[in-house]
DNA sequence: TATGAATGAGCATTCATTCAT
DNA sequence: CATGAATGAATGCTCATTCAT
């Protein structure tokens, strides 16, 4: 990633969490990255797209921690959920600026960045879901989701005290007693006959409900985004992107042509050259095209 | 309430919900609720405080609502909670305006309704204290904080999935649902020694340490009162007074600067000039500031 | 002075003259100056700012040209008034605009406009009175201010007929008949014992005790800044700076709360704790307040 | 005049006094005449309406004092002038409300009462030339115009110090000091050979120039609601008035028809059935038209 | 690339005036 | 006559976005 953009998205997550995004004007944000406002614009098409990236940049960091520990073999499930809400208080209490944003919750009225907030809450909690079952077992299988929430929406409740009341964050005594409350909970549940409230299947049937055009383009730019800043500026490279704004460019009209789309991903592919990761981003962004 | 008034908060609630405040205009509003926009000025001084009328419209309503459950003595405490779950659930389920804003969690910008919001939670988990302290007994008295929030946190969570995939709630059936894992916690917590994480009186010692400025501002109204009724009136009666203003006028500002409260504070402990009277009214007031 | 500010400058003045500062719009100047509503405030913070701009450009030349006039040493003093009448006749007939403007006296809502005003009008008639006292020499000296007035007076009066008559100025011819119409008054005051009316000490005594707000807050800052050096880092060094900001920012307003500027002082004085440099700085510095 | 508008009026000058004409609301002014704001408008048509009438009403004031002592036979002419500035300096000292308004000069962007302003310090300046006619005889016969404007132009620079630096005013000092001016200037005047300034003839002509359609019809009004004011409430006051509306309506027209004007008229001064006020007023009112 | 002056649509708010009661 | 709720055009100001340099 560019230096001048990651100025520009540090300013933002400051300001955004001091105050919030409509009250935090562009001039602002240019002011304490220290690049011009022309400057600007030359990273961001517009404000939006600005805060899409602010929340990109914390996601995947999440996402990518929860990968790590998952594949983590020398952990086992308890563990990787007290690692895993360890790690979510340390990002909270490092990063107070991003956290009272978060905290805002799906306040913003932007529906890419709804979308996305949804989307990654539900990756965690599917995430958190598959440790429970892990942990517990297939006992629990049908419960898994409903005890995947309960421990989000108590670990949450703590967050509240920490950023209004600034009440401290022992997190490592917090993933513990969390862990135990799970367990009353698991062991509660599978001990008395109990119906479950939601069935993830039901919320999130195949794991991917139609993507929305606009969602789509997102994801596009920002794969293109990452081609840019993570391959060295080749030809290709250059190539690449050129490729990636035709895409966009078809996909942005009224009917586009899927064959063009097609073909162009094609020849993404073979630019790609085997990079495994231009392949896995590309993979995800065309399969569930229609 | 007027009847305009109330056709402007319903407008307000729609579109709030809809969009957010920052991207609903005033003309917005006024075009839905029917009115024209000269007339939101006579029942709104801003659009701020219409952002503040909207919540004390919910607030208000709960509010009464578990006092009055609280009072049922027909009830016993067991019920009472699950009661009182139903309800949040048929507020939220009769109100998906509302409750998309409320969700929108401590977002709004202004510093007023942040503070309403966070008294009006506070005092939601200190009901659910209450009840979890009478059902429980006096054994889960250090945990009945932890335990009340730990409640809270896991019916936001299926609030979510309502607002969010419109995932059906069965009030009856959540509240049973919740108040068991309620008692696995509770039982778990009480079988097992088990340092609790919140503690009420460090977060809001005395019941209310964290006083409203609203009250806090009455309080100083009545203390200039007293002052101006009860010395005889001279030119430091005058004086006291006018201070007394003073600091009201900056205790009201949304950032009050706390060192001239505290410069006009002493200016008016030595104005007192010994009168225990007047000294003992301002050191009540202050002496809670910082 | 950049070339937009000066067109909106220009396009105010002519506006402002027309009709006058509230029925004229931002809209109305921007569109005759030719520049968009986002440059004028680029230029100017505000419509107010403008009018005081609109002013001083003004002021300032006449402030310069009586000032070149005084030092020339070639001139008698009495072609130095005759001068600067005849150029005060040029600029109200050259730009009828601004002195329809002027002629509204001190109309202008604005606090700060007025104080220009005044302030420019007090130094015209020193000048003037300086120029009265050098040519009829230390017999006129207690009555020089009067006649500085009652030349003053005598001039705006020709002004009211141009500006509502139209009726021509010849602008010599008026000098000429004024300076002798002055002559008249100084012999006929010198000739019969005659008691003043106007002492200039009395109205502004040492030649500015009226100290204007801005140099005030002058002397302000550098009491402040004196502090900041010269105690010993204390808490209470940190206390006195923030009061001082305080009353600095109190000062600033268009309309100081004295009440706040006196109880701060008071608390400065009980802050200094004895320490008579300090005591001395604030004394001085408030020593003129009312 | 009616209660209410004697209420209205007196509000009004305190509030144009205080800030001014632009940032006083009807509201304002209404809410200190304790009227309610129908009321207002049922006896002014607008708010510069009532603009007029505060100016008419002090207007009317001044003029009926120096008409008064103009046919006091008992007064030398210097002791009619005296007297005059004396009266002045009163107004002036007694009604700082309407004073600082005066002193705003002819800031007030309505045309009307522009031309009444001018019309009223003609008036006076033509009052004071009889005055100095009078006193100095026949060989200041010239110069008498200028003199009353200088004297007139000497009296305002004292205004200026009274209102801006409240410097007291002894109107018998000050009234005898520039009688005294006036002594020295206009012998000097007579003295030398000195060619006028300004000659009244040129500026108005035959005492009246062109009247506009508008100023007429605020005088129309204000006949109307004098005599409606001044009679005694008959059935002819009654048939007055409406005839005045019948006149106002016409004259109202794009092209009036003179001969229902003349008609009307013709009609009013027989219902006058004499009386010299009304004929008065009527006859001055129709006596300019064409 | 980079800049920041320029744009103008959009916003909250005010207030003279009207009119149903 | 009297009221004051209602109206909506108009205003000062902001800020995301563009573009000449």
């Amino acid at each position: 990633m560019n230096d001048k953009k990651l100025q520009i998205i540090q300013a933002a997550i400051k300001l955004f969490g001091d105050r919030d995004y409509h009250t935090t004007s562009v001039q602002d944000i240019v002011s304490l990255a220290g690049v011009s406002k022309g400057a600007f614009y030359l990273h961001f098409h517009s404000k939006e797209e600005l805060l899409i990236a602010v929340f990109s940049y914390y996601m995947d960091g999440q996402s990518i921690y929860l990968k790590e520990i998952q594949s983590n073999s020398s952990l086992t499930p308890r563990e990787k959920i007290i690692n895993a809400i360890q790690f979510q208080c340390q990002v909270i209490m490092g990063d107070q600026d991003f956290l009272s944003m978060h905290m805002k919750g799906i306040a913003f009225m932007n529906n890419t960045v709804k979308e996305m907030m949804i989307d990654h809450s539900m990756q965690t909690v599917r995430w958190m879901e598959q440790q429970i079952l892990e942990l517990y077992g297939p006992e629990i299988a049908v419960h898994s989701f409903d005890c995947a929430n309960l421990l989000n929406g108590m670990l949450k409740e703590y967050f509240f005290y920490f950023i209004v009341y600034a009440h401290p964050i022992n997190s490592q005594q917090l993933a513990e007693y969390l862990m135990n409350r799970m367990d009353d909970i698991a062991y509660g549940i599978m001990n008395k006959p109990t119906s479950p409230i939601l069935y993830a299947t039901l919320i999130c049937p195949e794991q991917s409900q139609a993507i929305t055009k606009e969602t789509w383009l997102q994801k596009a730019h920002s794969v293109k985004d990452w081609i840019e800043a993570n391959t060295d500026s080749t030809k290709s490279t250059e190539t690449m992107v050129q490729s990636m704004d035709a895409i966009i460019q078809e996909a942005l009209k009224e009917q586009p042509n899927q064959i063009i789309i097609k073909g162009m991903y094609n020849y993404l592919i073979s630019l790609a050259n085997g990079n495994p990761g231009i392949i896995e981003k590309l993979t995800l962004l065309f399969e569930g095209q229609k």
